[in-house]
DNA sequence: ATAACATACAACCAAATGGTTGTAGATCAA
DNA sequence: TTGATCTACAACCATTTGGTTGTATGTTAT
């Protein structure tokens, strides 16, 4: 995953609004209105965190007769995870190597 | 965890060169002015990143002398961890519901 | 056919973001 | 003491963001 698209999908989820669509867009997939009728914003504006969301491949839109449906897409939140175990991992690799360094250095006379 | 908090913490996370800064402060602690060495950019800028940094609490900064010396918070990452989770359960409520409904259907004539 | 609804998209605006330069205060080393 | 280094912070600028309103277009229901 390129950079860009990392920057992308964590900037999607730095807005407490977007993260809300995204909640409503898992647990049951709605039209744009549909979702914007929980708040209180033009639909203008829903439809522009949909489109943020959509950019960040955090939810898929899918046209339905006059509707487009929003549903949110599993494996880009886990992709987010990946990323953040990978920081993870740096603590226990530093945490090992630390370890490490006190063995050899217990050895010491 | 408030919304700001959360909003303040994948906003953090949404620039690839803060990015770079946490991993580099998560494996070995530096000056600000050490990690700027490693950026094409003013020291001001990367100052500026690691205030981010710092308010999203994903680094803290300890003065020693007349360095400030910056180092990883690993709970913060964590917690975003742990937001993540939350939508990834939402999934699995939702196919557990899922296949709820088909077995009830199921008993149907 | 017409009215109501769902969407797309442009234009506009204020505020936030990501960068710059410049200045000033501490701290360390010679 | 003086000079080099590290940091803080202000002022400025271009771009992006998050909202608005307005208009146009396609779809459904009466």
């Amino acid at each position: 995953m390129s950079d860009e698209e990392v920057d992308r999908l964590f900037q999607a989820l730095s807005d407490s609004t977007r993260r809300d669509i995204l909640q409503r867009s898992i647990t049951d997939e709605q039209s744009v209105s549909a979702l914007a009728r929980h708040y209180d914003m033009s639909f203008a504006a829903i439809q522009k965190h949909v489109a943020v969301l959509e950019r960040a491949a955090l939810v898929t839109k899918e046209k339905r007769g006059r509707e487009q449906i929003v549903r949110g897409h599993e494996a880009t939140i886990r992709t987010a995870q990946g990323v953040l175990e990978l920081f993870e991992d740096l603590w226990r690799e530093r945490a090992s190597q630390i370890a490490r360094i006190l063995a050899t250095e217990k050895g010491k006379p």
